[in-house]
Formats: structure tokens, sequence, C-alpha cells
DNA sequence: GAAAAATATTTCTAATGCGAAATATTATAG
DNA sequence: CTATAATATTTCGCATTAGAAATATTTTTC
């Protein structure tokens, strides 16, 4: 019961600190953790709001404001769709190019840049057993995530 | 390499989550996580804004605002130190009282609320090596952490 | 004891984040 | 073919977060 209550403390703490040290590097960059997100999933090919939304899990309105800002920081360009004038499609620009060429900006790079020591303390089988823990949590988790999702599906109604 | 990228995402995932549970959970009652988690500080003894903010690991201008939205939600009070003026006392409101008594609005309760029937799941053994997995992450984590801190201060000078 | 340094807090600016409402556009129903 | 529904995005209001500057007060220094 203590214990259990210590692991969620961890993870929420270990969580918390990878988010410090994760824009602590980006801020050299000059960009944020979201922003950086973003421009992960935009990184090869143009994507709508809604697509980034979605792989991202924000809302709208969120990256619809990260994009925003994105584009005043000229590292990408919204652009109407010809054909349905609703879609707005996102790309990066050339000034994203010369920023992203040389140095970490984007997250999976940076993970392995930042974590990749400290998860190498771990044996083999520390990580085996750590990754099935934490994937029979998530499932549990992502049952209840469902649940309330649905939940507000149906109040809207 | 593409496990520890897995298990970091896990972890990150798993947090978001949780986060939603709860603020889902305490909805119901008009306050949000930040709130609680100032409330839980307080919840026994009044303390000041600093003693707060280090309590919770929250900068002080961030544990200003929650108090601000609290105290005009009636659940807490300011109150200025008599001898040292500079100092600002936070107490919770018998209104809080109220609210508290027959609900799980501290974070703890909460963890317990939410998380315990999932934790269930996994056996001592899991447990145990999730644990220690955990508290070595957390301690090589850390120690990153420190190093930025302590960048900071200098740089302040 | 007055100037300077230290301490405690608030205010301001900027970036998230969500949900609800507004806007624009396309698809559908009748 | 037009009224309505559905879809995509933005805007708005509110809460959170940090850091920097401002404010208030106390302590230290000389």
């Amino acid at each position: 019961m203590d214990r259990i209550l210590e692991i969620a403390k961890l993870l929420m703490r270990n969580n918390q600190v990878y988010f410090t040290l994760i824009a602590n590097e980006l801020s050299k960059y000059g960009i944020t953790i979201p922003q950086a997100v973003v421009l992960d999933t935009i990184k090869d090919q143009r994507r709508t709001i809604g697509e980034i939304s979605k792989a991202i899990d924000l809302s709208y309105s969120t990256v619809s404001g990260i994009v925003d800002r994105l584009e005043r920081h000229r590292l990408v360009v919204r652009e109407r769709d010809e054909i349905d004038r609703r879609v707005v499609w996102v790309s990066i620009t050339d000034q994203f190019g010369c920023l992203g060429k040389d140095h970490p900006i984007l997250i999976e790079d940076l993970y392995s840049h930042i974590f990749l020591d400290d998860f190498k303390e771990l044996s083999s089988e520390q990580l085996d057993s750590l990754y099935s823990s934490l994937q029979l949590i998530n499932r549990l988790v992502e049952k209840k995530a469902k649940v309330i999702q649905e939940k507000k599906g149906s109040e809207v109604v």
C-alpha cells in the first residue's frame, strides 16, 4: 500500500524531471516541448491540424495555438487545402531545416540524447520487468481512460 | 534501445492518463489538481507561500496564483504575519472542512481511490522490481536535475 | 541610524492546456 | 436545390506554469 503510493510518486516525479531536462535542452534552440512534439509529427510530411491533434493527443485548440507560435517563429507554415477549404495543412519551412539538421530537436532524439545513459544502468532483466510491469499498468489505465472518454462522449448528446 | 524508448513513452503516457483521471474525479468538487495539492499541504496547519512552494516544488508565483483562486472560492484565507509582515500565512476555511470531510479531495486519498485496483494486478515480485527500477532511474534523474539547478543558480550571479 | 543586502510575496508576460462557442466550409436530406 | 447536419479550425475564457521585475519588509553593514 505504502509501496504503491511510493511507486506512483516515483512515476510522477521522474516524469516531472524528464520534462525539465528536455525543456532545458530545447530552450537552447528557442523552442518548447509541445512545439518540438508538433514539429516531430510534421518533419517528414505536412499534416492537418486534426491529424496533429490526434497524433499527439492534444485538443484542436491547443494545437492551433502551438502552430500559431511556430508560425510566428517562421518554423512552419499554414496552407489552406485547395479542394476542401476547411482543411489547414501545416508544414515545416527551410528555417526549420537549418535548425533541425545539426541538433536534436525532435523528441525521440532527445529521449536518446538525455536518458539513454540512465536506462543503461538497468540490467536486461530489470528492463524486461520494468517494461512488462508498465505495460500491464498501462493496459489497466488506458481502460479507465477509455471509460471516461466514452462518458464525455455520451454527455454531449 | 527501442525498448528503452517504449518504456520512456509508457512512463509519460501513464502519467498523462493518471492526471486526466484524477482531474476528472476532482472536477466533481470544482477544484483542480494543483489546488488539491496545495490544500493537501495546509490541511493540518497553516503554511506560508514559501513553505508551500518548496513542499510541492512549484514557483512562488505559481503558488500565489493558485492561492488567489482558492481564496476566491473561499476554501482558504491569507493572513499577514503580525511580526514579520513580509510573510503570508495560508490556512483552510470552514468551507473547506465541509467539502473535505466526506470526499477524497486530497491527493493521497485520490491515488488510493483511483489506482489501488490497478496496482493490485501486479504480483508482489513485480511490485518489488518496479519499485527498485524506478528508484534507480530516479536517483540518476535527480542527479541530472541537480546539475541543472546548480547551473541556473550560478547564472543568476 | 541610514544605506544596502536579503527575504517574502505579488504582478506581469508568455506558453500551455481544455472545453465551449463561433466561423467557415462541405456533405446530406428531403 | 435549399435547409440542415457534419466537419475542420479558430477564438475565447479560465487555470496552470515559469521567470523577471516590482513591491514590501526586515536584516546587515558600515
